[in-house]
DNA sequence: CTTGTAGCATACGCCGCCGTACTGACGATG
DNA sequence: CATCGTCAGTACGGCGGCGTATGCTACAAG
């Protein structure tokens, strides 16, 4: 067939998908052949047919993943003028989608891969460097963008990592709300200073008051 | 030999030391027993020798680590009197001690193993919760500790994320130290919200002075 | 000197996974 | 109908890690 069939790209993209299901349960490890191939009701030789060997797999898997959390993540939020609440919507993303953060979780553990860990900086840079760029949206220097986007994100991550080691101590229902709110009002200055001297007033009301 | 010698232990605690060693860099898979026993210049009979099986193993060095990450690691900052400085302890040690951060890390990717799991829950929840008395201590009620405490320990752990997972966007030198007190600042709340006169005595943030 | 034992080495069988033939079913095309 | 490309099944060899059985050495006790 000379024609790009839809059906022809299904199998390949199927297979890329089982295995970052893999990978979000099981970790790197568990990108087996033989058992996706069970769990997708194959055998291995369909797999090879597909993929020269397993690392062209994972190389397929993480091509996926790297597309969805950059060029994907991003264009859902570039609609979004206002630079606080495209922020917002970003904490509120990595707060809620949590198969999305085990995944990250799982590829960030198995960085010691080098195709992993190239893709795993890749994607960090590319979201650190989208945060930093809506902090200077807020009127903040470069600097100061900087570390703040860099605080800001690794709350993002923290907040996952402490919700799948420790979920019976992570807040939940209106405590989280409030959690949501208190992290809300210290990552993200409301007021912007006029010079650098009253940094400190960025966060003048510290206590929640519900 | 019925008395206890202290060479007896060694080998056994050796054997988890190098257990750990393998979980920080390779994961918990990289717990194998012929590469660590080739690590450690023997043979496969030393190992079945002091342990009953790789399990055993993983247990061993399970039980070390716990007591490392908590009774240790508290013990080492129960003297100091200020909740304040204890805090800036913590927060400085844990972005100070790499191996022990990916050693975490390594862990709590590997929490689906049950016996891992329950250890990384039981540390996370007692960290979180000695913290949480911590901000108690500053004079923060209990629903406020709650939510502070786990903002900072989500940061905690994410600044190791960061710093594993994207090493050249993070920042170092005179950047980490503007960093570090921005954290700080938006960490830990020096007015108090009614009673106490020691708000101006936490005013004063001691920097990193390194 | 004999015996026992702690500690490690050696050799073996087993299993899970990888990768490679080779074969087979099926539809499209000539 | 014969042929070819697509996709999947089957069979095989190899490798690495687990666990066991057994042998070897040093040392201590009697």
């Amino acid at each position: 067939m000379r024609e790009p069939s839809p059906k022809q790209n299904l199998s390949a993209e199927q297979w890329a998908e089982a295995a970052l299901d893999a990978m979000a349960s099981g970790g790197l490890e568990a990108v087996s052949v033989e058992p996706l191939a069970r769990r997708l009701g194959v055998t291995k030789g369909s797999f090879y047919w597909h993929f020269a060997n397993r690392d062209a797999l994972v190389q397929a898997a993480l091509e996926l993943w790297e597309r969805r959390e950059t060029t994907d993540a991003i264009a859902r939020v570039r609609d979004e003028p206002d630079p606080f609440e495209r922020i917002v919507t970003l904490f509120k993303r990595a707060n809620t989608s949590h198969r999305s953060g085990r995944l990250y979780l799982a590829l960030a553990a198995a960085s010691d891969h080098p195709s992993v860990g190239e893709v795993v900086r890749r994607v960090s840079a590319q979201r650190l460097d989208y945060l930093r760029q809506s902090y200077q949206a807020l009127g903040m220097n470069a600097h100061d963008a900087r570390l703040w986007s860099t605080f800001a994100y690794a709350t993002f991550i923290g907040n996952q990592q402490v919700h799948r080691d420790a979920p019976e101590q992570f807040p939940s229902g209106a405590e989280f709300r409030d959690y949501f709110k208190l992290m809300l009002r210290s990552l993200i200055p409301r007021a912007m200073p006029a010079d650098e001297s009253n940094a400190g007033q960025l966060h003048a009301v510290h206590l929640p008051k519900t």
